[in-house]
DNA sequence: CGAGTTCGTTACGGAACCGTACTAGTTTAG
DNA sequence: CTAAACTAGTACGGTTCCGTAACGAACTCG
């Protein structure tokens, strides 16, 4: 499967999938609160405050507040660390999990009908 | 040139996109505002304040806002329509040109890291 | 032990954004 | 010529997010 993109079929692309998010009236994550949850749903655990914060380039009040939004959408789960009882752990939840499906397959369908 | 995206590839690039978006400390434009200057720059003239409303589905003074807030970056222009004085046309600039371009290029990169 | 370090969270003042409702200017219809 | 329709922008109250600075809890190690 190739994944060649053009600047202007990327550029399209980008417009589809904002256009979309825009427009379900859906919870409307920010850039950095969907970043945050890719990460957690991509990549391997464990994810702590003080990780992810490094990963995305921000301070840890923003992970922190990020985990209380997306928590109530109950989109992440925290947890504490039972060996470092200092550490919160993140964890993914099926909410979750269907959100970032959701996500793949709508960006992925906005990608399949770009070549003319 | 393919297109096809995995849903898994979709995510990755998504994510890689984001990432690099909240890492640069730049203006940081919400997804609002994305989705209004690729409107701009990718469908044909002329852009009314109304008529970018309805593409978005959000209301006026959410596209008034934008246009203040991306018209202080230089990146779109504001202009009476002669004709009708009703209307304000919304313009491209120089800066929103390049940025548009950067942008399109820094996604097409994420997405040709893959493949070869 | 106890001082120092590391962790996540909270406090606080400020900035940005939202939606509804209203205003001011322009055009159109009767 | 006046009244109605239509445009964009503004006002307002409320919510959310930000960055810096503090805080309490938990761990480390001399």
């Amino acid at each position: 499967m190739s994944v060649g993109l053009t600047p202007e079929q990327a550029l399209r692309l980008w417009h589809d999938v904002n256009l979309t998010m825009v427009r379900d009236d859906k919870p409307d994550l920010s850039a950095r609160q969907v970043t945050l949850l890719l990460t957690v749903y991509l990549q391997a655990p464990p994810h702590t405050v003080r990780g992810l914060a490094a990963k995305l380039g921000v301070s840890k009040p923003v992970i922190t507040r990020a985990l209380d939004a997306m928590g109530k959408l109950d989109l992440v789960n925290r947890r504490r660390d039972a060996n470092d009882r200092r550490n919160v752990l993140v964890q993914r939840t099926v909410t979750g999990s269907l959100y970032v499906e959701y996500l793949a397959d709508m960006i992925s369908e906005r990608a399949g009908g770009l070549p003319k």
